[in-house]
DNA sequence: ACCTGAACACCGTTCAAGT
DNA sequence: ACCTGAACACCGTTCAAGT
């Protein structure tokens, strides 16, 4: 009865190739750098035409920022779960975030090769520059909590959220390129991230 | 007497090609980008055949690599001059060392973006390598300082040596990226940096 | 030694055409 | 609607050949 068509996938087409294409992308960005990426490999490897995916992407550089939104979208979903996971003080709140992101990165490096490599300025416009946007304001909303609540230093809640925001970057990145000190494990850079934010506690009062 | 030989630069070859091409393949970098970067480009613009680079560089990642040589020794060179400027006190010396790596990568983004940007593991040997290390070296040999001067908080000096280099990594990458408030400029970058460093002193006695 | 020209295998992208 | 095949202009790289 189930005749002999095949198994919906090797059928004339995919059914879902916009999806496809983009998990491939990711699988290949992964494991072969960004570089090794190309439009007739990702199409090959589905098992469609070279021009198939101009069905579903204007170029290259439209697959490049499906992924990077994907990216923008998980990361911002990471984070708030990861708040969800923990209390009320804001300092630990900022923490969280500052820990989300760099184990976002480690865990999603094609993604965030992406998002943040050299890309011209793409993302200045749309739902990916929205989601950026997102990020940083919960990131300044805990600054000015903190602050509030005396457990950050006085000053411009977006100057030390970029601060906050560089570091975690920075950290990200330099481990992504395997420039930091192999003995570094994750655990380690997170907590590096974590430390640097209680340095920003207030001085004490003498 | 002279002879009607041409000047020596439009002549069968050039006389110092080698140089030229990294040069111009900085120039390209700068004004469009690392991905515009070809070999074929880089040679017409010298007038000289699509060919005659493999004369110099094995392959296209090999020119990539000096530029990024040239990078590297470029920045200790800056270090190396802004300390000279500065007077003795470690705790200014290490952020000098942090506003030069601010003022390096947005002075010369063409080498920054090569020096730093997604090369698997080329860097990882030779000189290139060398000059990272050096320029490490630099930055942890001031944190010991600093802690024995009771200017920085005491801990593992090589974990401070990478919290300090995220930092300045961060926040350079980030503004290169075009990712920062617009209204941040090169001197307020230079001074988020420093002033992290010096919420990195010790905590007052109480 | 240093450079050229033709050639190969690969890209991104376009377009007429098929179902 | 969605996909294919041939084609175009471009790459990085190789190699025999020129001076």
């Amino acid at each position: 009865m189930a005749g002999r068509r095949p198994r919906v996938k090797t059928a004339y087409h995919h059914g879902n190739l916009r999806n496809d294409l983009v998990t491939a992308a990711v699988e290949i960005i992964r494991k072969s750098g960004p570089d090794a990426l190309t439009l007739r490999v990702v199409a090959q490897r589905l098992g469609v035409s070279q021009t198939a995916p101009y069905r579903h992407f204007a170029s290259k550089e439209a697959l490049l920022t499906a992924v990077a939104a994907e990216g923008f979208t998980s990361l911002l979903t990471s984070i708030h779960r990861a708040l969800d996971a923990v209390g009320a003080d804001p300092i630990v709140r900022l923490q969280t975030i500052g820990k989300s992101y760099i184990r976002f990165a480690l865990a999603w490096p094609a993604h965030f090769a992406v998002m943040y490599g050299p890309r011209p300025t793409e993302f200045s416009v749309g739902a990916v520059a929205e989601a950026g946007r997102a990020a940083f304001s919960l990131l300044t909303e805990l600054v000015v909590a903190c602050q509030s609540a005396g457990t950050l230093r006085a000053g411009n809640p977006t100057r030390m959220g970029v601060q906050i925001w560089g570091i975690m970057h920075g950290l990200a990145t330099l481990y992504l390129h395997g420039l930091l000190p192999r003995s570094l494990s994750e655990a380690e850079l997170e907590a590096l991230g974590e430390e640097i934010v209680a340095f920003l506690r207030p001085l004490p009062h003498i």
